[in-house]
DNA sequence: CGCCTTTGACCAGCGC
DNA sequence: GCGCTGGTCAAAGGCG
């Protein structure tokens, strides 16, 4: 696991990491205790807690979208719980969990569509990830997603919760996400460029090439346009744009953490400045896969595929798209409009409420009622990935463990082709 | 055809 | 100024 120590020792990471989530409880692993199959058995977990709230702690304009990525946010948590940190976490004594000035103010610029089922519990300060215990193998590519998503997030994953999944060595291993705030980044080079760290269990395997680089997915289109050897790290930087959109400047580096390289560290820079790809024809050759390529024209074939696999999928489902003006406000499908009205009327009763009796966070699903065939294939396409990425893993290997996977994956379709009508509470006991 | 990855070359920031 | 290092460019080749 990264911890913040090793990421100030990495050249990207200069300078105060004041933003750097760290895992829930205090649980960092050190780098000379690195996990050992980090892709782990998923736990049975418990009906959400009825104090869970939901709110968006990231500051994704997203919040309101419904994205079948989050289902993998909700698997590489393994329905943990997710909290937040803020500029101030000094000064909090949340043991690293949300700081609520830091949460309202990245819920009132913009809203976390990335998140949509995570939750918040007022009274602790814990974002309750309220979805299945799915596909932890999924869980790179969401909580990337996450961080390509959030302006400058912060993620924790609590795997000390009862619905923990991760697992090391049949013990809890605690999955920790950690983004570090541009503005908080010393940069010596790219001085002016805001940077933003995540730091994330890296499937070993899986949608990896032949160099071995392994690109989790998020909801943009990536092209990779340089590797470079680190010095240092006995393992290569990949250099990422994005393709989604000409002209985009966003970028992320990839690469596996120099101390423990079951740990992928992405480091995004600058933001998009257009909505979420929708047009399959700008990921075209970016969706191959050799696991899925048959039946689906764009399926992908690379590391970045599922990837992009991902952004088709969640990209398709939003017919129309808001001005996307300015780097900030990521694209939001108008539909979605509603729904982020509504969470932000929401988060207001989570501010008042001290009793954590905050309705169920439940994302209108209308959107994705009515996608094309092709979108649900798009999430075939993905959950394909998903399993081989989840067999492939091993997951400890018997039977039964895999079975859980099933379901966590189940759980998965279930949820992108469930109605609106559904809340995520319910949804969290349901399989297919 | 358009997009992808790969990879060597080039450029720029930083320390000495 | 020089060397080291990181970041980017662009050509080549592959894939669907």
């Amino acid at each position: 696991m990264c911890s913040v120590s090793e990421l100030l020792d990495m050249d990207s990471f200069q300078g105060d990491l004041t933003d750097v989530v760290r895992g829930i409880g205090g649980h960092v692993l050190s780098p000379e205790t690195p996990p050992q199959n980090i892709w782990p058995l998923p736990l049975p977990h418990p009906p959400p807690s009825p104090s869970d709230l939901h709110v968006n702690p990231f500051g994704d304009p997203f919040v309101s979208m419904n994205d079948p990525l989050l289902q993998e946010l909700n698997a590489v948590t393994n329905s943990n719980y997710f909290s937040t940190v803020g500029d101030n976490n000094n000064n909090n004594s949340n043991n690293g969990f949300l700081v609520p000035k830091v949460f309202e103010e990245d819920h009132i610029k913009s809203q976390c569509s990335i998140f949509p089922r995570i939750r918040i519990s007022h009274s602790n300060n814990i974002i309750h990830d309220s979805s299945p215990c799915n596909s932890p193998a999924m869980s790179a590519h969401a909580v990337a997603a996450a961080a390509a998503a959030s302006p400058r997030g912060i993620i924790n994953v609590d795997t000390n919760s009862p619905r923990n999944c991760l697992l090391v060595d049949g013990n809890t291993f605690s999955s920790q996400i950690q983004i570090s705030s541009p503005r908080n980044l010393g940069l010596k080079r790219r001085k002016s460029q805001a940077k933003k760290v995540v730091c994330i269990p890296a499937p070993a395997a899986m949608n990896s090439r032949s160099s071995g680089e392994v690109v989790p997915s998020d909801l943009w289109a990536w092209r990779k346009y340089g590797q470079k050897p680190i010095k240092g790290s006995p393992f290569p930087r990949g250099y990422y744009r994005c393709s989604s959109s000409k002209g985009c400047s966003a970028r992320k580096q990839v690469e596996r953490s120099r101390t423990d390289p079951n740990m992928l560290v992405i480091t995004y820079t600058s933001e998009h400045n257009h909505p979420w790809p929708i047009q399959r024809n700008a990921l075209a050759g970016s969706t191959r896969s050799s696991s899925s390529s048959s039946s689906n024209p764009n399926s992908s074939k690379s590391s970045n595929t599922n990837v992009n696999a991902t952004t088709s999928s969640i990209g398709s489902h939003n017919t129309t798209y808001l001005p996307s003006s300015t780097t900030h406000p990521p694209p939001v499908s108008v539909s979605s409009v509603k729904d982020e009205r509504g969470d932000e009327m929401e988060l207001e009763n989570v501010e008042d409420d001290d009793d954590n009796q905050i309705a169920p966070y439940r994302p209108e699903l209308h959107d994705l009622q009515h996608q094309p065939d092709d979108f649900f294939a798009d999430l075939e396409e993905l959950e394909g990935d998903s399993l081989s990425m989840l067999l492939s893993q091993g997951c400890a290997g018997d039977g039964k463990d895999k079975k859980m996977v099933s379901d966590g994956i189940s759980d998965f379709f279930c949820w992108s082709g469930d109605n609106n009508n559904n809340n995520y509470d319910d949804q969290d006991s349901r399989s297919l």
